[in-house]
DNA sequence: AAGCATGTTGCTATATTAGCACCATCTATT
DNA sequence: AATAGATGGTGCTAATATAGCAACATGCTT
């Protein structure tokens, strides 16, 4: 919830920086303000702004790129949170022929990949994966807006389209029975099933999902016991155990 | 360089997000106004706008932690600028029994590691690194001090001890050595040396190193010349070569 | 050369933040 | 149980920093 006084340069400040980590090229002040639907002045100075303190750099031909300091950011969270360093090799485990392994947290409303492999993906690019996809066609996705008030669900996609759903209330209705029995199950374009499960209650700060071509039930039921597994160990390492 | 309209709520917002990021435990307003010698409501209303937009997150005790949002920005910024997916694969090469492999960035007087590894160091673990250390005492720091401007780094010292140097005149002809042979040796503790090498140029955006126990003149050239491949083959890879 | 897009700045009305005083809540101490 | 101190959070108004127009310099394309 947003404070008495929230601080608004700070949040559009946040979305250009968002945007330039997440657009993966250089990128000028007024393409950028044309992007975010913001005035190019502001888009400028907010730039030069993160330039100036390393977060961003100027490239020779003026435009804008990630700089030092979001590598020193990302570094530093991944590290501060642990979260990588402790589920990682409990996911590792998990890699089997024909099946992916991820880890995701829910980023507005779509699913952000912070692990994302098969079984013979190399550790760097598994975690290098950052890919953004609807959340409610996700499992990682689905697990993490159960974990949500449906008040707060409503909120999110008030007046979007919801990928995959009618509506809010469809949405609503299936979140529902995803806090009934602990775990959701997707299947996206009835090719894949994925079974995803929450890390953490209150809050719920990740996501951890088994994903193969179209599961029986008792596939099912086999890829949820080998979550739980994999969260208990990596609830123990984290000290939530 | 600072803009003509510098955004302070911004650089002040990005403060408190790093000291979140690099504190690696929930942090109180007040707590954290003393470690950035901030105003407590400020610091109280920069926290709290993070939370809303999900860069933070106020845990059941109001203390506030790292939040999806922070790991989202990390997951892209990693995979936006391709560097580590590009460079891991030829450091990883670089392992070798006695040896450290590293690769990292210049934070303000900061080396700061993204990727630190020994021979049987797992990637999730070298990733997740992060560690800072002066500039001026690491092989990686000194190269990316060298490809400053001298004003710069008298600007970043100022009024600053320097790890390792007397002053900053000393610490000023060091970098004009190394800008001359193209590389740092750094021994600090005179136990290890460490040889590294900066990637990119105009910017230099990283830099590369190898360390072992002390080194001599042809371990040192050989050192040198394994760390010039790995640069070529990750400049090629990036599309530069 | 002309036209257009871009990065950047100066200027001032206007919206936003700073920071004090204050409240509610929690914890530890008496 | 009462008290003292710390904390997260808010309301208020003076003081300040930003918004956004207009404008300039520069580079690219026609």
């Amino acid at each position: 919830m947003l404070p008495a006084q929230p601080n608004q340069s700070l949040i559009d400040g946040l979305s250009v920086l968002q945007a330039l980590a997440g657009s993966g090229k250089s990128i000028g002040s007024r393409e950028l303000a044309r992007m975010l639907d913001m005035e190019p002045t502001k888009a400028n100075r907010l730039l030069k702004t993160l330039a100036a303190i390393g977060v961003a750099q100027q490239q020779p031909d003026k435009k804008y790129a990630p700089g030092p300091g979001m590598h020193v950011l990302s570094a530093q969270s991944l590290h501060g949170s642990g979260l990588i360093r402790q589920a990682v090799p409990h996911l590792e485990t998990l890699k089997a022929p024909g099946m992916i392994v991820a880890m995701g947290v829910l980023w507005r409303d779509k699913t952000c990949y912070l692990y994302h492999a098969n079984h013979d993906t190399p550790t760097h690019v598994a975690m290098g994966a950052a890919e953004l996809y609807p959340a409610s066609m996700s499992g990682i996705g689905l697990v993490m807006l159960a974990s949500l008030q449906n008040q707060q669900v409503r909120d999110l996609y008030h007046n979007h389209d919801i990928a995959g759903f009618e509506n809010v209330s469809a949405l609503i209705k299936q979140l529902k029975e995803i806090r009934e029995q602990g775990y959701a199950v997707a299947n996206p374009e009835n090719k894949f099933t994925t079974v995803a499960l929450g890390l953490g209650d209150n809050p719920t700060y990740a996501a951890i999902a088994l994903s193969s071509r179209q599961m029986n039930p008792s596939q099912i039921n086999s890829a949820v016991e080998q979550l739980k597994e994999a969260r208990q160990l990596i609830k123990s390492q984290r000290g939530e155990g």
